[in-house]
RNA sequence: GGCGCUGUAGCCAAGUGGCUAAGGCAGCGGAUUGCAAAUCCGCCAUCCUCGGUUCGACUCCGAGCAGCGCCUCCA
């Protein structure tokens, strides 16, 4: 099955062509760096990440740009409100985005985020864009700023389906604001004293928010690019702009493809919070509102208070779980839930190290799909279960990436792969069956190979790699299992029991398998 | 007011113009176990409401109801 990508532009799938056949350059709305990432900055990173996974592994060679926004309004207020420079919080914040990608398991490099350009380091590329804007006649100066003539371009309005004539009923016309339409948004801004501000032709200044995005994908990726995501909130203005420049600039289409991401959404008191227009104009209102998308009414939680409660594994697997255009209910229950989900993956992991006496993390895996790891025909039944999972894993994510689906998918290869475990006895008959061994191998490799695409299960969890170590609680649970060791061996199953029940107490789980004991922590 | 999205089992969540409507969590029954745990097997929905199109709709169209997003430099 071709790939196919649901376009916002177009508003239906579409087959996936790109400008240059096997390669694919993909541009990503980046964050203002100005407070904490929380949950929601991480679902667009996750969501194109697992893009970037999957076309690689379909054999094409993916570019993918993440921009940074270091300077912008809410920068330069929350700067001068916390008494720091620009520069320094958008230090500090870029920092804090990047850290937390790293901890989503997104990489920066080769293997994710190709690179992360900087608005403050491309002024020379927006000032060019700007006065070709103006040659061109679809921009003009006004008192120091640039504005973009919407009028002028006539497909304005398009990507996210709005009307000139309406826009002017939504938009707010202040008496001073001269622009030729309510509408035109500034590329240029003409700074304030105190402000960042750079050189220019129209005078000192800063750029507008949509210009950088312009400039920075021209640059790095090209005049059009084949994939251009970000978060369904920036489809307008943000993205409307975006395209209404750069196509004015360069009269080449932009984007072949525009994905949007939907949007976490808090739980239920959410309505309340974030819902309705609210008059009141005060600053704590409005983050109060902000605060309601993301994470109810208690307040944005950051992503790295998120990371303390849960594993980002889980974290991962959640926002996966659903489709990428759904928005996604965020809460703490629904988050454990997906932990409790995902427990099996993990149990079956120890299981295959158990009675392989492989680690299921050192497995290699094929990097493409023309490459991946050959099956037996060992057992006919088994095997093409595993196969017909993987097929129906690839069906979904060709069908614009489907994660929800393949996710689903991965629940039933796992649970084909016990059973397998289960009729063989591999349990007890232990490492006698080589050829079983080989085929939950190849199988299990399998597994490994599929979630290494939506970036999970790629390396032990840090808490499984605490319990395996032979520290003073490892000794000590070896003591406490060979005292109860000897209560089986004499059936004396009152005290067997009891030690196993005040250490369930203690959370830690002990397990009787045909082969020995095990215990982990839960 | 304008634009748009969503409504599938107790909860989360895929999907399809007609075949048994994925999967997970919870629950129930069974196998296994000294008892458990883990694992396996089985059970557990007619798809918000009302109309329409159709031989046939949960899937297409219309209306309604409910929830939500954007229109306000939030990813």
């Amino acid at each position: 099955m071709p790939l196919r990508v649901y376009n916002t532009l177009t508003r239906q799938k579409e087959d996936f062509q790109t400008v240059i056949p096997g390669k694919v350059g993909m541009y990503l709305c980046g964050p203002t760096v100005y407070k904490p990432a929380h949950i929601g900055h991480m679902v667009g990173p996750v969501i194109f990440d697992t893009v970037k996974r999957y076309l690689t592994y379909s054999g094409y060679e993916v570019k993918w740009i993440v921009n940074i926004t270091d300077v912008d309004d809410k920068l330069i207020n929350r700067a001068r409100e916390s008494g720091t420079t620009v520069e320094a919080l958008a230090k500090q914040m870029t920092q804090d985005y990047f850290d937390n990608l790293a901890t989503m398991g997104i990489a920066i490099g080769r293997d994710g985020i190709d690179q992360t350009p900087y608005a403050t380091q491309h002024i020379p590329e927006m000032l060019d864009m700007i006065q070709r804007l103006i040659d061109k006649g679809y921009a003009y100066p006004l008192d120091g700023d640039v504005y973009f003539d919407v009028t002028k371009d006539a497909d304005y309005g398009a990507l996210s389906n709005r009307r000139l004539d309406e826009l002017i009923a939504g938009s707010r016309v202040e008496a001073s604001d001269r622009k030729r339409h309510p509408a035109d948004f500034a590329l240029w801004k003409a700074s304030k004293p105190g402000e960042p501000s750079w050189d220019s032709p129209w005078g000192p200044g800063r750029p507008g928010w949509h210009i950088e995005c312009s400039a920075m994908s021209l640059k790095h990726i090209g005049e059009t690019l084949d994939i251009h995501g970000g978060g369904l909130d920036l489809m307008f203005p943000h993205h409307e702009n975006e395209l209404a420049q750069s196509e004015s600039c360069t009269e080449k289409k932009f984007a072949r493809y525009w994905l949007h991401n939907g949007l976490m959404q808090a739980g239920s008191a959410a309505g309340k919070v974030g819902g309705g227009h609210d008059r009141h104009g005060d600053l704590a209102e409005k983050e109060a509102q902000e605060a309601g998308k993301i994470a109810g009414s208690k307040g944005a939680a950051s992503v790295k208070e998120l990371f303390e409660k849960f594993p980002p594994e889980t974290i991962r697997f959640f926002l996966l779980a659903t489709h990428y255009r759904s928005p996604i209910q965020f809460s703490d229950e629904n988050i454990a839930e997906t932990g409790k989900s995902i427990e099996g993956f993990y149990r079956l992991f120890e299981t295959y190290s158990r009675i392989t006496g492989h680690d299921f993390y050192s497995l290699p895996i094929a990097k493409t799909r023309a490459g991946t790891s050959p099956l037996p025909d060992q057992p006919a039944e088994f095997i093409s279960a595993v196969k017909s999972f993987r097929d129906r894993f690839l069906d979904a994510m060709d069908d614009d990436f489907n994660t929800g689906g393949a996710v689903g998918v991965l629940f039933e290869l796992r649970k084909v792969v016990n059973g397998f475990i289960a009729d063989q006895k591999l349990e007890s008959t232990g490492k006698s069956n080589t050829t079983a061994l080989a085929t939950l191998t190849s199988a299990v490799t399998q597994l490994k190979e599929l979630a290494n695409l939506l970036g999970v299960f790629i390396k032990p969890l840090p808490k499984q790699a605490a319990g395996a170590d032979d520290g003073f609680a490892g000794e000590l649970m070896n003591l406490i299992l060979e005292l109860r060791a000897e209560a089986r061996t004499t059936k004396n199953w009152p005290m067997s029991d009891k030690i196993r029940d005040r250490l369930k107490e203690l959370k830690v789980i002990v397990e009787d398998r045909p082969d020995g004991v095990t215990w982990r922590q839960g």
